[in-house]
RNA sequence: GCCGCCUUAGCUCAGCUGGUUAGAGCAACUGUUUUGUAAACAGUAGGUCCCCGGUUCGAAUCCGGGAGGCGGCUCCA
């Protein structure tokens, strides 16, 4: 974030300067586009039988200083269209090439259906353009819409980041360039402080976290994008799943039960079979010829459930929930972490109900999501999609268009931040998708509510309406945390893993200073007095000094713990050390007898509280 | 799937351009120590240098293929 309106242009100067270094030490590089992005700037660049890797970079950032101390003057100048094109020829550029004969065919270098921000725009018009823009430094001239600044030496601090591979604007068949990522910004403070932020992000990453607080685990036989998750990683999936699940179950949510695979017949019939194809795990019987396969979503499933029997209007809302595993064969590239699995936990729920019960619905959607994400302390806003003018959407347009408002006054009715897109619901369904805020500022969007007109139908759902017809009703999907296994990844990183008292794997730890059988006895009955509270407790009687054990508790991020020796032994008082974050500032540390100890710690617990009370 | 980089002990990492028995810290184990709020001391063990093939007198090191990880692209939402 800067408030100087010369940053976009230093930035797209030093896009600029790039590429004139680069063509310094390899004159037959190829350019493509070299767009300003958030905090820096890229150049897409193409060397015939050359490579760029990091260990380039010192060369090339020392030829960028050299320009950059020459202060060359950035000149403009332009061109009819037909004669760029003629000079893009001499020059050997067959990438500004095409990206002129876009200009001078359309006015615009922007490709229909392609994002203008990803492409790197040139130029924008309205298919009259006859000139486009040039700016030359020195020796090097460029095609570019501009604005720069005035000479090299005026571009504030910048460093080049990292080298990744990407398609020539942005489609699969085209070939790939190289794209040389760089930050800048005015002064060297606002470059370090980036680079700090990045440096924080990656110490709470939530792979390295993952291994650290042990939580979870992959291996290389079970394969790419199938994480198992530890005892402690359990605990969490179990608690954010079991609080999901009781925010649900208030509202009138039961919990069902699928299986994992299905024949091929359940797709075939939601019409899923297409969308997901190649995405779909195969599963071979053996002992039939029936195809089956893993399950990429759970309402197909679902349905069948609701369509076990007859369905009155009374029933209705009926509503499922279940917290299960759905698999998808992502390509391998796409994989990490726990951001993208191949094995996707969601805390699924599926509403069938008549269309006048759709707001209230969503109401009481809304309202547990609230919930759920104050008790994770993350901030939510939500984005309406709505369908637009466009005849890809299935069901009745009167239908829609109801729905559409019911979600409005739902989202209105919880006072939640929102805003509202057009074009941008699912084909057979508006939507609302919830985008959580973490600590490090980054949003991320991690669940969604949506309508659906079109499975209740192609399953022939149906209740019998008050005059004695037959309606079809309508299905509303949702999840609260979405995935568990990427609600984690995001989650992990929002607390550096410094959960709360009610999510921590471990949630006391009692240090005991040293052995003697009255030491021994008065600690088990306080370890067990807590596990009859619920509390998750561990005991260390390992053969370490106190220092190094409170140490371990500390790494693991534990939230209580406590050393027990004569001392405590003597008084019967015992001063739990409560980890920074918790502990309520100006509080003194206190003593507690254990049963009120225990009895706090088990109520912080339950109650989902976010602050230490001790 | 595509482009690039990476893979050495449970973890974090050394190991120069191919050359003896591949190292360190932490963790583990054993012994000494019985410890008071973020790391006691000593010792022991631990390796198919990711896998398969090739080049070479000789490969952790070079080449090819595969797996896994990471950064992007494309997807996904």
């Amino acid at each position: 974030m800067s408030d100087n309106d010369n940053l976009p242009a230093m930035r797209h100067s030093l896009a600029h300067i790039t590429a004139a270094a680069v063509q310094r030490l390899w004159p037959e590089a190829k350019f493509g586009v070299g767009p300003v992005v958030k905090d820096g700037f890229y150049y897409d660049i193409d060397i015939p039988n050359v490579t760029i890797s990091t260990d380039d970079f010192a060369k090339i950032e020392t030829e960028m200083r050299k320009i950059i101390e020459e202060k060359q003057t950035f000149e403009r100048s332009e061109k009819p269209v037909d004669e760029a094109i003629s000079w893009a020829q001499d020059a050997k550029q067959p990438y500004k090439e095409e990206l002129l004969n876009d200009l001078k065919r359309s006015g615009t270098t922007v490709a229909k259906d392609l994002n203008a921000d990803e492409l790197g725009t040139i130029a924008e018009g309205d298919g009259t353009i006859e000139n486009v823009s040039f700016y030359t430094n020195g020796d090097f001239t460029d095609l570019c819409r501009g604005p720069h600044v005035g000479n090299t030496g005026e571009v504030g601090e910048f460093k080049l980041l990292r080298v990744a591979g990407a398609y020539w604007r942005g489609k699969e068949t085209n070939p790939q360039m190289q794209r040389l990522y760089g930050v800048a910004f005015d002064t060297k403070e606002e470059l370090t402080r980036y680079l700090e932020l990045q440096q924080q992000a990656k110490e709470r990453d939530h792979r390295k976290l993952g291994k650290e607080l042990d939580l979870f685990v992959t291996s290389e036989l079970v394969g790419s994008g199938l994480p198992m998750f530890t005892p402690r990683g359990t605990v969490l999936r179990e608690e954010l799943s079991r609080y999901s699940n009781e925010l649900r179950q208030q509202i009138g949510y039961e919990k069902v039960w699928i299986p994992h695979i299905t024949k091929t017949a359940l797709y075939e019939k939601s019409g899923h079979q297409a969308k997901f194809g190649d995405e779909l795990f195969l599963v071979k019987s053996q002992e039939t010829s029936d195809e089956f396969v893993l399950k990429p979503m759970n309402c197909p499933h679902h349905t069948r459930i609701y369509a076990s029997k007859p369905r009155s209007y009374r029933d209705l809302p009926v509503r499922y929930l279940e917290t299960t595993t759905v698999y998808r064969d992502e390509k391998t590239g796409e994989l990490g972490g726990l951001s993208r699995v191949r094995s996707i936990t969601q805390d699924d729920s599926h509403v069938f109900c008549r269309q006048d019960q759709i707001e209230d619905e969503i109401t009481k959607l809304l309202a547990a999501a609230n919930d759920i994400y104050k008790a994770v302390d993350m901030n939510l806003r939500v984005r309406l999609s709505y369908r637009d003018e466009g005849d890809g959407y299935l069901g009745d347009p009167e239908l829609w268009k109801v729905a559409q408002d019911q979600l409005k006054n739902a989202v209105q009715a919880n006072n939640l931040e929102y805003f509202e897109v057009e074009g941008e619901a699912a084909f057979y369904g508006p939507k609302i998708d919830f985008m959580a805020t973490d600590a490090l500022e980054r949003e991320h969007q991690l669940a969604t509510v949506q309508l659906d007109f079109v499975q209740p139908d192609r399953f022939e759902l149906e209740y019998v309406s008050e005059d004695g017809t037959k309606q079809t009703p309508v299905m509303i999907h949702s999840a609260l945390l979405g995935s568990i296994e990427r609600f984690l990844s995001v989650y992990i990183e929002h607390t550096g893993g410094k959960f709360p008292i009610w999510l921590a794997p471990e949630q006391l730890r009692v240090i005991q200073v040293k052995d003697s059988p009255e030491l021994d006895s008065f600690v088990d009955i306080l370890v067990a007095s807590a596990k009859e509270n619920g509390v998750r407790v561990v005991v260390d009687r390992s053969n370490e000094s106190v220092g190094k054990k409170i140490r371990a508790a500390e790494v693991l991020k534990v939230p209580y713990s406590l050393v027990i020796g004569e001392k405590e032994l003597e008084t019967g008082q015992l001063t739990p050390r409560v980890r920074k974050d918790l502990a309520v500032e100006g509080r003194e540390d206190s003593s507690y007898k254990s049963d009120e100890l225990i009895g706090s710690i088990a109520n912080e617990a339950r109650s989902r509280v976010q602050k230490s009370s001790l």
